[in-house]
Order: C-alpha cells, then sequence, then structure tokens
DNA sequence: CCTTGATACATAGCGTTGCTAGGTATATTA
DNA sequence: TAATATACCTAGCAACGCTATGTATCAAGG
C-alpha cells in the first residue's frame, strides 16, 4: 500500500472493521489485512493510538479480559460511533466517486 | 469533502485532470471540481505548491502563455509523469478495493 | 534451558503534506 | 470606483500516521 494512501480513511477502516467484529487490537490489525486481500498492513503504531483517540472520542468502547495468559482489550462501536461511521461511510463514497469521476475522464 | 480525505491522492488526481485537458493551475482545480460533481474544491494553496513539485519531480512540464492580458502556467504531462500516473491508478484501485473489502464485511 | 517468534499492549517524537492566510496583478461588472 | 473573477505565488502551521522502542506472556525448536 502506498505512502500516505490511508491518511484521513484510518477512522473509517477501524470502526468498520470493529463493527464487523469486535476485537482486540491485535486482532483488528489481522483482521484488516485479512479483508484487505492482504493490501492493508496497519503497524500497531498506527493502531493503538487511534483506537484510544476513538475511544476517548466516544466512538468506541472497551474492556480488558483475558485470554491464554494474555490480557486484551477488546473494542466493540458505539451508539455515536455507529452514526459517525455511517457519515464516513458516505463521505468515502463521494470520495471514491469523485476519484472516479477525474480518473474516468483522463483515460 | 472531509478533512484529510485528500491525503496521498492528490498526485493522482492532478496527474488524471491534466492528462485528460492539459491546463493552467486555476483551470485545473475547475476541471476537478466539475468532474467531481462539485466534491472536489482544491483551494489555490493546495494545487499551486502540488504542480510545482510534480514539474520538480519531472511528471509535469509548463509552459508560460497570455490570455486576454494574464499570465497563464499551462501543464501538461510528460512521458515519466505518465507511467507515474498509472502506477497511481494501479495503487487507487488496490486501497478502494481494500477499503470496500472492509466495509462490505461489516454492513 | 534458552532462544526465537508470535501474540498483545503502549507511547514519544519524527516527517510528510495539505491548508490557511497572506500577498501581487489584471479584466470585468455594478 | 468598488467588488468580483481570473490567475499566480509562498511561508508557516497543524494534523496525523509511522518508526522505533519498550514491556510482557506463551509456544516451539534446538
Amino acid at each position: 500500500m502506498r505512502g500516505e494512501a490511508l491518511r484521513g480513511h484510518l477512522d473509517l477502516l477501524l470502526l468498520a472493521a470493529v463493527r464487523a467484529r469486535p476485537a482486540h487490537g491485535y486482532a483488528i490489525i489481522e483482521n484488516l489485512r485479512l479483508r484487505s486481500g492482504g493490501n492493508l498492513n496497519l503497524p500497531e503504531g498506527t493502531v493503538y493510538p487511534a483506537l484510544h483517540r476513538l475511544e476517548r472520542a466516544g466512538l468506541l468502547k472497551s474492556r480488558w479480559s483475558e485470554a491464554s495468559g494474555r490480557r486484551r482489550r477488546t473494542y466493540e462501536v458505539t451508539e455515536r460511533g455507529l452514526t459517525e461511521l455511517r457519515a464516513q461511510e458516505q463521505d468515502w463514497r463521494e470520495f471514491s466517486r469523485a476519484v472516479e469521476g477525474v480518473l474516468e475522464g483522463s483515460t
């Protein structure tokens, strides 16, 4: 995945991934990799701070649990998070269509 | 258009817009607005420096002209620019598919 | 037993890059 | 003659994802 492509779309991806399947950070990274056909390889230094930010913003909530001796922080999307996600999905569609519109005209 | 959405996709858009129709900066901004259905409203402070950067990188070349008393710098895509554009188009498709893949699974 | 690799979390600080804000200049319209 | 549109430019800021680094547990291999 090209350098800065993610910029501005990270929240959308994280919210969508968690909506699909509530999970802890490490698993979210895995899920994104799988669902993207291996194209989304987000480093931990990107994902963890973003999850914290989304929780502080009230879009995600988390609880600690333990699995096979390792502690996990599992996230799920809040009501406000769902609303925000839907808005960002809408924004993505618009942006995507806008880019396609420019590309089409230049073939 | 949402805040940082453009990040990392500006070069693609500019190269594609100029490939579609060689033009001067101000017109490129207009063309992007039109081709995107009004969604891409790039400020001059974004576009002009980017055009300079792309020219320095050898992906665009420009020449000065004059139209109705006002000077214009008209850009066109170089050979290298075309190659780069095709690569970035490929990257865009991949990124776009990756995002869609994540969104689909979370409906 | 001890090292390596995978799992799982965290954060300080850096670098990139688009945007805001400001500036110059000409032509047209009110 | 003031405002608006056209047309260019740049310094400096701010946002934000990433690198690098650190901690800790468990499984597997030598």
